[in-house]
DNA sequence: CGCTTTATGGACCGATGTTCCATAAGGAGT
DNA sequence: ACTCCTTATGGAACATCGGTCCATAAAGCG
């Protein structure tokens, strides 16, 4: 049995109905709960009480489906209104904060946001970055490279901390899992791995916040240098 | 009819026999041809002569195989050996470089590169990295979260700039879809969209290389600045 | 010359993304 | 009120995939 569907009179889409907003929502929640590899059609299908085929006339397949939702994440980091008045690298290193909170919390999502943004919320990114590195007083030649490499390290390197937490099950497994590679360091010929062998307790005790704003900071250190020389 | 196997006399694999070092060559030729999605392994067992049976024999799962064409492609970076005598920034700089010229030449690959590293030429990079800013003459207890930094920047940003270019087809699409891209912007509203809406001409002729090295140039300012105060 | 180990490869299973299509509920025009 | 037409819907069906199973055979070993 269909479920009722088209707008009503004051416009509204009836509550009932399907729309790209609601799959995207509830392929969300499936999304946290199951990871990517458990995010399905014929699951989301049944969750929302519908058939597959009904969410293909919404999305035009599964990549776009996992994009939109990972942009809605990335999203979340624009909820809080700019804070109005400091420096570009105040601004810029908040932003930057924001982004890796969002992403931190719905980790299937961080190796999903693509670039060049194309968007919404990846656009937004990007423009608020553009618009705090024009106030930083560098020459506008280069206010697009410096902007897109600072969208990059942003969303680059979140994946790349964030990504195997979305593999890996639970969050206790870190420790262990850090514990394993640690130990896998330690075996290494310090001949061969000189750096690596030494350094086994630091990957140990390591902060991952701590390891996205180090490299942050450096940036941002580079681009105040380069701004004000 | 089973082909060969087992080890020759002088220890060595027969000629036809099947090794997961065949293995994952043949399955980077594919990947190289057919993007990740081409990649089968029933192609791929078909290309050996063999069954998808007999891969399982050599290699776990899918995943295991691409993260292991993915770390191969990795150590087509450390091919030359490291220059002997330059300073820490710029065997830094030339490593950074090497690594992303390397994905770039095998985009699929770029997406497959995983932090904290257990492969062993992920593992030779984070070594090399930890060599050099050893060499910087920052404070010991920093060595772990810069050199982790800088490692994420590399395989982070390069995955961020290169991975689009695995699902888009050939390298000719890349002007129409950055054509396509810009028209876009120029679309959004300025008021939203300040920064976006301005630069859609830099968007259309930016170099991919241009953009790495511009945020590793930030990068290696501020690791300087932090060393030499 | 048997016995064990190391592979091999084809059949098979379960599940997935996607397409197809019969069908129904508004809205628009007359 | 009656007839199209557009917008959806949802379940069946299709092609294909990753992965498992197992009968089988070559090499090593005693």
């Amino acid at each position: 049995m269909p479920r009722t569907r088209g707008r009503a009179p004051d416009g509204k889409w009836r509550a009932d109905a399907l729309s790209r907003e609601i799959i995207v929502g509830a392929a969300i929640a499936l999304l946290d709960e199951l990871g990517e590899r458990g995010l399905t059609f014929r699951l989301l299908a049944k969750q929302l009480n519908t058939g597959p085929g009904a969410l293909y006339w919404h999305v035009t397949n599964k990549d776009e489906l996992v994009a939109l939702a990972a942009d809605e994440v990335l999203g979340h980091a624009f909820t809080a209104p700019p804070p109005p008045e400091e420096s570009a690298g105040a601004g810029l290193r908040a932003l930057a904060i924001a982004v890796f909170d969002a992403l931190d919390q719905h980790p299937w999502a961080a190796s999903h946001v693509n670039a060049p943004p194309t968007l919404a919320n990846a656009l937004r990114l990007l423009d608020r970055i553009g618009t705090l590195v024009a106030r930083t007083g560098l020459p506008a030649e280069r206010h697009f490279a410096v902007s897109t490499a600072i969208s990059y390290y942003i969303t680059g390197v979140s994946a790349q901390i964030i990504a195997p937490r979305a593999t890996a099950v639970a969050a206790t497994d870190r420790d262990a899992f850090l514990a394993q590679t640690a130990e896998h360091w330690e075996k290494l010929d310090p001949a061969d791995y000189p750096f690596l062998t030494r350094t086994t307790t630091d990957l140990r005790d390591h902060d991952d916040r701590d390891q996205f704003t180090t490299g942050l900071d450096l940036l941002l250190d580079g681009l105040n240098t380069t701004a004000n020389p």
